[in-house]
DNA sequence: GTGAAAGCGCTAACAC
DNA sequence: GTGTTAGCGCTTTCAC
């Protein structure tokens, strides 16, 4: 009994074995829960492996290339109320089908995207969950080539065969510019999201169709450059105020940059929507909260966040299922950030 | 070649050897960066690895009791702010420090919350940060012991050995209600937060504090049960406004019940701070941007979740580090939800 | 039904 | 310096 200091090794499924005297495949098969096992034996192991305190260990697990039950998303970073909520729908999904989740977070670095995707998918994880990937090609081929289950959420074009849920952009984005249009304005700036996304890309389509359908030439000068960050909108409005001929709305392809225009707006002392009309895009929750309540284009970021991880899960117990391409509808969603201009 | 379908298989370390033509050790150690290498087998292995496009299998390396690099993180949820925010701390720091996040949600579950820490701590993980643990008890003795590396972030009372990050609650709380105090308020309603969790109890306590050392007598029928949840301010405003004597301010324990308290008061078209004064707790971001921005005690939650990450680190990378615990401070941030009561 | 034994891919102790 | 080898804890044939 000398106090010999040691870390308590945790039981293993020899220990379980030892203790109710079987052998170890034995218990490995009550712990599976296979057959061909009698009760009295499956008892004992039972019991065993309550007083030692038994837990499987999952890494010798998946190393024998049994599932993981673990479902990996990989995503830009943490910073934007959008991914926080179709992470919020991915969690809620992935737990109520019996899974877990892991999160990884490229922080924007391409080599870590590519790096994760390496090594997720050797056995840590069942599936893999992509939101706006930045580097899809280096990857994508692999694990298709694999048949590794994966799905891209809001993001395609890059490939034909990969699963991936997607929203009406162009339709959302062709529709808010109309509403402004309708409104009685004719001179609306344009706020980009990041050109590498192809979400971006409609949304700035959407907004051009809409313009030249009613005969209003597209000016580049009223069409700000972004990200889809605060920041940006910010930025982006004071330039647009600081033109001869400023606009009178403001179409923000997400709503960060919304908000950020509207940060703006009161910093130069204008009143939404008496003085700029502004619409937003995602419908955010707390894009009802702001002041005021900002119109915007609704994506159902939630659902799409569990329709994905539904894909995912169903491609996961299915292999040979084919791959599908979700796109959901959006909506816009009229608050009180849009009035008609004023006179002239 | 006929045309056998197959997963195409990953090179092992025993394909980069059988290519570069040294033994499966020597890779080992180049993978491992490790010295006693001839530059030019390092180079060959090198050569192999890139040709076969190889990649190290973690779980292989975590079965031999090889560090993972994973930091896991174990929340309630994704539901609130609060925990967002704390998560973006949490990635943010663990991304700097070169290290991975897993994260674990456990939708309030205690028999999946006590799960998710045995089997994690398998070997999956190098360290783990528990946010509001439900029921640790179960478990922190065992990791204690087992001197697995864990820091809890806000919460502590349930021993005296775990490392904890927590904010100063009690004070935050006795400041709100003081400040209340100093507008002439004297009937202040309360909105609870989840009783089992030790900050939501000396926000109680710094409230009861504050209120009798001016004399004033705790009335429990203008203190409302609550778990930081939006509905449940809502609905304990609607039933502190059907009072005889309904209170002319409200101090939330958290921000989220406290937009649930703004809720039920534009419902019943009652003016912020016009007809009845609002503070929250917390300082989630979108507290400065609803209307009329709410002033509410800050915590540095962002900067909580850094500090504990930091923590963990340390004590992973020195085992022998004695516990901490980290107490910040909070602080009273005043916007507009707030003003003198009308005189009756 | 049940046990023995062969690895999964890797690290590390040990020889040479 | 480099190779050989013994496992890490488990699943899964394959005998019996």
């Amino acid at each position: 009994m000398a106090g010999k200091i040691q870390k308590s090794r945790r039981a293993t499924i020899i220990d379980v074995a030892r203790e109710a005297n079987v052998s170890y495949s034995t218990v490995s098969r009550v712990v599976n829960n296979l057959d061909h096992v009698k009760a009295d034996k499956r008892e004992r192991v039972l019991a065993a492996m309550e007083r030692l305190g038994y837990i499987a260990n999952q890494q010798a697990r998946s190393l024998k290339g049994a599932p993981t039950n673990v479902i990996g998303l990989l995503v830009h970073d943490l910073g934007d109320a959008y991914i926080v909520e179709i992470l919020r729908g991915i969690d809620d999904e992935i737990s109520a089908a019996g899974y877990d989740l892991m999160l990884f977070t490229t922080h924007r670095q391409k080599a870590k995207e590519s790096g994760y995707v390496q090594t997720l998918t050797q056995g840590m994880i069942d599936g893999l969950l992509l939101s706006l990937p930045l580097d899809p090609s280096s990857y994508l081929d692999m694990l298709h080539q694999e048949q590794f289950p994966y799905v891209v959420l809001d993001h395609h074009g890059f490939d034909d065969f990969s699963p991936t849920v997607t929203a009406t952009n162009w339709q959302g984005s062709f529709d808010a510019t109309n509403y402004l249009l309708d409104l009685g304005h004719t001179r609306i700036g344009f706020i980009m999201g990041a050109p590498d996304l192809s979400s971006a890309l409609e949304r700035l389509q959407g907004y051009k169709d809409a313009l030249s359908q009613r005969g209003i030439a597209f000016d580049v000068e009223i069409v700000a450059p972004g990200h889809f960050h605060r920041g940006e909108g910010y930025q982006a409005v004071r330039n647009l105020l600081a033109l001869d001929e400023p606009p009178t709305a403001i179409f923000a392809a997400n709503d960060m940059s919304a908000f950020g225009a509207m940060d703006a707006c009161r910093e130069a002392g204008l009143s939404i929507p008496q003085d700029m009309s502004i619409v937003g895009f995602d419908d955010v929750p707390t894009a009802a909260t702001t002041y005021p309540p900002l119109t915007t284009v609704r994506q159902p970021i939630y659902d799409m966040g569990r329709m994905a991880t539904r894909l995912l899960i169903a491609s996961i117990e299915n292999p040979a299922r084919p791959s599908e391409r979700l796109v959901v509808d959006t909506e816009l969603i009229i608050r009180q950030s849009c009035q008609p201009p004023k006179k002239a």
